[in-house]
DNA sequence: CCAAAATATGTCATCCAGTGCCACAAGCAA
DNA sequence: TTGCTTGTGGCACTGGATGACATATTTTGG
């Protein structure tokens, strides 16, 4: 790795970071991204060549996860019940998800603003599409489109509902009992 | 209700099947709204007086739902269980969220909008929180705030399973049965 | 029917996110 | 060093959204 690659990631850390700060401080929608830009000494343009777009500073990394995530649940045997599997593998990966959201305080900045949290909803979206499509690819398994559809789709919401609990509670709830409670709930009848 | 009334209606519902015309021929990013406002004979500004954002058009009235739905909810029994008392009034209302996003042509540019599909989710986030709050206040029902949440939750995936199934059937398949499957299987375990 | 108050419209100016383009500087590989 | 690639800043421009203000058009009450 150059030093390209070395400052490029640097850059980024600090950009979210300080975006982070200030969006905090002042509110998302008030803070420009010539705000950003002028506390961490770069260009407004060069900005949007770290990220595509201002929403995006703060969840960098999230795309990253779901080729990994999948690649977790394609791994896993197709004799496997669905829904067991996505417990398995998102209750594993529930930490590092949340820890892209930048844990607390940028957690509720997304709750709190409605074009972060359309954001959000977009990408989990993508993940949750990723996601159904492992399912199925799974070597043995035999799942048709609508039930991966809607075991997903209950799955983001068991995850959802487990950080807003999390959340209400100021972080001091146990997040994988949350996920476990709202999982076993929705056990589906098949 | 008088003549401002009717114009203000008759314009919006104008401004609507244009904009939907428009997107479905060229895109919804490749149609600015001036386009729009061009074909409609009015201006960019008063645009806006009719919706809040260029996504809107779509959206019209799903904001008007919202209070209804809550409405009906908590015209239930508190001894209801929860999660049915979610299927019955759902499956009542499906029809009307769904024409509100203007059937066929309309479902599928915001299903591959990404702007739009954003908005949806956002509109669509705004009524389960509502919902939740409406399962809490039938009269005589005790439920955790944990539980309304993840049940809404669970009750949204169900109708965009059931959204998605339809979309891919090519609007062959029975909405209501797809619902009522969604449903069934993901009947929670209280 | 007519004036006064309320409301709708158009025009203009402005903000801000996002993109294409180009000249230039910094890293990299031979 | 020489050439190649890549990152950067500056500039102009598009397009969505908002505020201000002057100008119609309804409505309302007499």
């Amino acid at each position: 790795m150059g030093l390209r690659e070395r400052t490029r990631r640097a850059v980024r850390a600090e950009l979210a970071e300080l975006a982070l700060g200030l969006f905090v401080e002042r509110g998302y929608e008030r803070t420009t991204v010539e705000d950003i830009t002028a506390a961490a000494g770069l260009s407004r343009r060069s900005f949007f060549r770290y990220f595509p777009t201002k929403e995006d500073v703060l969840f960098g990394d999230v795309d990253d996860l779901a080729e990994q995530i999948a690649e977790d649940i394609r791994a896993r045997p197709g004799g496997e019940d669905a829904w067991a599997c996505l417990h398995a593998v998102l209750r594993d990966w529930e930490p590092r998800i949340h820890a892209a959201q930048r844990e607390l305080t940028g957690l509720r900045l997304i709750e709190t603003t409605p074009a972060l949290r359309a954001r959000l909803h977009q990408k989990r979206d993508e993940l949750r599409g990723r996601i159904a499509a492992a399912l199925q690819e799974r070597p043995g398994a035999s799942l048709d489109t609508f039930t991966a559809d809607l075991l997903t789709a209950a799955a983001g919401a068991a995850l959802d509902a487990g950080a807003r609990a999390w959340l209400r509670s100021d972080g001091t709830a146990d997040r994988t009992e949350l996920i476990d409670q709202a999982f076993t709930l929705l056990t589906p009848r098949l």
